[in-house]
DNA sequence: GAACAGGTATACCGATCGGTATATTCTGGG
DNA sequence: CCCAGAATATACCGATCGGTATACCTGTTC
């Protein structure tokens, strides 16, 4: 049962990392946000990167299971799940608070690729390349890896155009469209040997 | 004709903030990057937001004589330069110096959409959606801008997949692989009224 | 009621931040 | 020769940075 304190905590932190960034964001901010005394902070972490490191460790969970709670809502069938990811993906770029993806942010605010705040971007990406695989292989698809790697390319490329060109949600639409349609086209094109 | 330590100081800054960050690359560290002495940056630059902006559109002109002189030295033909579009982003990623998107960097640690250190990445953006349009048109597609945005969404899902797997380029070489063959099922099924 | 655990409040640390002021040196052109 | 322009060196500013030390408060549990 962990404290309430050190939850706030990874929460204030989560949401100024994200809406802000992480130089951006000093300790006294986050320690305001979650109304949580300084000792208290550094009775549950080490360092900032250490609170750096819960704070994407939360958004990794979180991002995982509205994922794939968000395909498995849209589709059962293996391939249309597939297309859900990037449906999904349109729903994550057109939230309000949509600031890109958090992995990518941190990988650009610590170059060091040894730096374990870089090391949950890769594990977070991990996971979802895994689900778009098995989804990949269910759908009988001959090389589930490929196809999973050209939907994540899709899905990824429209959170970096989307932190970019993200001044009115009208902007994105037609990328989002643009997305899907290249998914469907991709999946169309690839080789199964047992079709469903 | 620009001063010399006006250029050192757009290029040191263009590297620096590339390789470890905005917020984390301080003025001194610029100053010593550049050789250059303090009072002299602030002669020709008002603040280090607009050493930032700089340095963005130095990294902005770079990038687009880059991208236009890699592809057409690849292909003639604009159907095949479209597809040159994805080998030229692997190569970008392949690059030892490679940090991700900068201006995606950029949008992360500035998070106001008016500051304009965000405008220099929307008309990078801009920029290459314009040329992919144009290429697309020239090959006769009947919704060239659609087809444009499904390179760019493939290009730029490259940049973010590899910033954050860069550990080894043996693991970018599948995702490039996968952008190309996405690209070239995009190409095949867009509709064109008149074939080439 | 004493010991203890978890939180608070606050003062403090050295370091670095972005930015300014002042005075000096170097250099090329009239 | 001498002056103007540009760069330098350096000291300084207030603010903030991440992190620590100390003392106090408030429950719960033996």
């Amino acid at each position: 049962m962990p404290s309430n304190c050190r939850d706030a905590l990874i929460e204030a932190a989560e949401r100024l990392f994200r809406t802000r960034g992480f130089h951006a964001s000093g300790i006294d901010a986050v320690l305001k946000e979650a109304g949580v005394s300084r000792m208290t902070l550094y009775n549950h972490f080490s360092s900032k990167d250490d609170l750096i490191v819960a704070a994407l460790r939360r958004h990794d969970e979180r991002a995982r299971i509205a994922f794939v709670r968000a395909i498995e809502a849209r589709a059962s069938d293996p391939e249309e799940r597939l297309l859900a990811v990037l449906a999904h993906g349109r729903d994550v770029c057109e939230g309000s608070q949509f600031c890109g993806c958090l992995f990518v942010n941190a990988a650009a605010e610590y170059s060091d690729a040894d730096d374990p705040i870089r090391t949950t971007g890769r594990e977070h990406k991990a996971f979802v390349r895994r689900y778009l695989t098995k989804q990949a292989e269910a759908a009988g698809y001959d090389q589930p890896d490929h196809v999973a790697m050209q939907i994540q390319l899709l899905f990824d490329g429209l959170l970096g155009i989307s932190q970019i060109e993200k001044s009115s949600s009208d902007k994105l639409r037609p990328f989002a469209k643009a997305a899907l349609e290249a998914g469907r086209v991709v999946l169309e094109a690839a080789p199964r040997g047992a079709p469903a």
